[in-house]
Parts: C-alpha cells; structure tokens; sequence
DNA sequence: CGGATTTGACCGCC
DNA sequence: GGCGGTCAAATCCG
C-alpha cells in the first residue's frame, strides 16, 4: 500500500487514512452506479438515499482532513502535500454529484500572533509552563500555550456538541456586530490530563434547519477522549456546507474587526492507496 | 454532594 | 475606552 503525501504522520495515520480514502472511493463508484443522476423528485426514495451518500461522503472528507492534519501541531507548519490529497478526493467526490460539495481548509493567523511572534523564538518551550499575569487574578492555566503560539481552526456546523468530545463551558459573551453570543469551552479533562483544547460556538444568522453555528478550535486534544460514535455524530454535523479553517502563523495578519475575512485555501486529498 | 453551567468582573490588546 | 477572552463565585442539576 503507497500512501503519498502524510510524510510527518503516524503510521497509525497513514493506516486509517488509507482505510477511509478506499472506503471513501468505493463509496463514490457505489454511488454512481446506483443512483443515476439527476435523482427523481423531491422526496423521492433516490434522493434520500443520495443525502445519505453525500452524507457518508462528506464524514470521510472531514475525517481525512482532520487525519492528515500534522500531529506536532506546535511546531509544524501544514502539510502542504496533505492539502494537494484533500483537494484531490473533493474533486472525485464532485465529479459525481452536482452542485459540487465543498470542504475548504486554510491556515489563517491569529491577528495577535502576528505582532508578538516576532519575539518568540521557540514554541514548544512554553508547554507546560506556568504564565503569571500582573494581577493575581488573570493567570493562564496550568501548561497554557501562549495565544500567539496557538493554531486555531474553524469549522461550520449544524451540530457544534457533537464533534466526539467532552467539552466544558466556562464563559459567554455578546460580541458586537453579532446577533447571538459567543460561548467558550474547554476540554473537560484540562485538569487530569491537561488537554489544552478550547472551542468558540457561535451561532450564524439563520433560522429554521438552515442554523449553522462557526465552531473555532484552538489547540488539539491530547486527552485521547474521542466518543466512538464520533464518526456518525459528525457525518450528521456536518453535511451540506461544511467549511475548515485552520489558523496557523503564515499568513498576514487580520484585522479583528474584519468579519469572517478568512480566505479558504482549498486542501487536495489527493493521496493514492495501492496495494 | 460533586460536577457542570451561568454570569459579572477582570485583564490584555488594539 | 472598546472588545474579546478568561476567571471564579454563585447557582443549577442529577
């Protein structure tokens, strides 16, 4: 089995990633040979059945993505051949439904990282170690990773709980210009485990079935706490217009008030499994 | 009773 | 000073 593009993965990786882009193939021939496009009315049987594909589809495509996401998230840069894979196996899935999905995947800066990376010379020495503010109050958590350090990504969800982890809410806020608040977890094992994760839910304009929530993640999980009905809470999550972003410290800086300035940098999954 | 959530206060950055 | 992010006491809940 040839496995391109994952250089800096676990084997592990490589295994489940290759798994899931032959199931993800399979499922796609499997498609096209059952249901004969376009598909018949509305609420026709061929159409349910053809969601439930786009469905499946679309949960290989996340799943991938978050695959061949480098694991030594402090210190790498993303893999640009992992981004030539993703893009590919969009491509395939397009070719046989229309309009095409769309998963776009980008590195964007976190806008204070910017300015202060320039002073910091390491990242990785700051794990675990403690920050102390001025005030006796506002100190970073036990093994913080300075905000300038973090790699944050975005994704947008019907579903924004169910992504297989445990998370807990320890803030909300209004923010300006937006109609809903903004609330804030973090993992709940950061205590036992010391898992860093933290996500922002924040609901889009919308309403109906049509809510969406902008789900940003900062920092990965390193609890290992996965749901393992993970892969079918998120294939429901995430279907039609799934979008992730990651934040990384390349790109030029954005302005904070900029809404949502994000330009997505689409990602291949052009990785070929042979055996 | 312990863990999760709420919520006002606080802090750093711009 | 405004804003976004975090803290921590109060409160809720199983």
């Amino acid at each position: 089995m040839v496995l391109s593009g994952s250089g800096q993965l676990p084997c592990h990786h490589k295994m489940v990633i290759g798994e899931i882009t032959r199931s993800h193939q399979l499922l796609t021939r499997l498609k096209s040979l059952v249901l004969p496009s376009p598909p018949a009315s509305a609420q026709s049987s061929p159409e349910l059945a053809s969601n439930l594909f786009d469905e499946v589809l679309q949960s290989y495509k996340v799943s991938i993505s978050m695959l061949l996401r480098p694991c030594n998230c402090y210190s790498e840069s993303p893999d640009v051949k992992s981004s030539e894979n993703i893009r590919a196996l969009e491509e395939e899935t397009n070719s046989v439904k229309e309009p095409p999905e769309r998963i776009a995947i980008s590195y964007a800066s976190d806008s204070r990282k910017e300015s202060q990376s320039k002073t910091s010379t390491t990242s990785n020495l700051h794990l675990y170690r403690h920050q102390w503010r001025k005030s006796g109050k506002k100190k970073t958590s036990i093994g913080e990773i300075p905000r300038e350090e973090q790699q944050s990504w975005t994704t947008i969800t019907a579903a924004p709980h169910l992504d297989g982890h445990q998370w807990r809410k320890y803030g909300e806020k209004h923010i300006s210009n937006s109609e809903f608040p903004r609330n804030y977890y973090r993992c709940s094992h950061l205590k036992e485990k010391k898992c860093q994760a933290k996500k922002t839910v924040q609901q889009k304009a919308g309403s109906g079935e049509r809510i969406r929530f902008v789900v940003t993640y900062k920092m990965h999980h390193t609890c290992k706490s996965m749901d393992p009905t993970y892969p079918l809470l998120v294939e429901s999550a995430t279907r039609e217009d799934s979008v992730i972003s990651f934040a990384a410290e390349d790109n030029p800086p954005r302005k904070k008030t900029e809404a949502s300035s994000t330009v997505p940098m689409l990602i291949d999954l052009n990785f070929t499994v042979q055996s």
